[in-house]
DNA sequence: GGTGCGATTGCA
DNA sequence: GCAATCGCACCA
């Protein structure tokens, strides 16, 4: 199966979102097993403007990544417990990715709906933060792609503080898919 | 150097 | 409904 292009990546964030739904998010452990989920549920964060983005105050430490030509991961830490993992999206300078909420479990028995979750999965933590995404360690396969009937567009979980970015419809899910986190009818 | 809080989760 | 738990942004 053929992995994702970095021109795959270097599009619009809105577009990138869209088209995620359905890949195969890839990771190889460092004792060399592989685990594979298809991607079910993300949401975008695009561009300086936007409230709910971590790059809404500018560049810091942590959001670096986020600046970067698209192709690489961005890999925060939350609540002090759990991991975000997040494709970069768009040119240099652009300050835009995607969260990339619930895929299928990669493992039997290990759900990977919910970001947290997802990261525990996949063993994704903050060493893999700004990690390129056609590398050994982590990549994206083509999987397969989700017809628009399949696919659904509600606003993003967790970001009521955003004003009206709150309210724009960021979050794209596979209609109807059980794996999928949190509520999966808003609008 | 101090303070407040979050793109979450699991348990009461 | 809320605690866990800490990196980080922000202010001084």
């Amino acid at each position: 199966m053929a992995v994702l292009s970095l021109a795959f990546y270097r599009r619009p964030t809105l577009e990138v979102a869209r088209d995620l739904l359905g890949r195969t998010l890839c990771r190889r452990l460092p004792e060399g097993e592989v685990r594979r989920g298809k991607i079910v549920e993300v949401e975008a964060y695009d561009g300086p403007e936007d409230r709910a983005s971590h790059a809404h105050r500018g560049r810091t430490p942590r959001n670096t990544p986020m600046f970067a030509a698209g192709g690489i991961a961005y890999v925060y830490q939350i609540y002090g417990v759990h991991f975000c993992f997040n494709v970069v999206t768009g040119d240099d300078d652009y300050p835009a990715a995607v969260l990339v909420r619930a895929t299928e479990a990669p493992v039997d028995g290990a759900s990977a709906a919910g970001p947290g979750k997802l990261c525990h999965a996949f063993d994704i933590d903050r060493s893999l933060d700004g990690c390129g995404l056609r590398g050994r360690k982590l990549w994206l396969e083509e999987g397969t792609v989700v017809p628009d009937r399949r696919a659904r567009r509600t606003p993003r979980i967790g970001v009521h503080y955003a004003g009206a970015w709150a309210a724009k419809r960021f979050r794209f899910l596979i209609r109807d898919h059980p794996e999928v986190s949190g509520p999966r009818r808003l609008r």
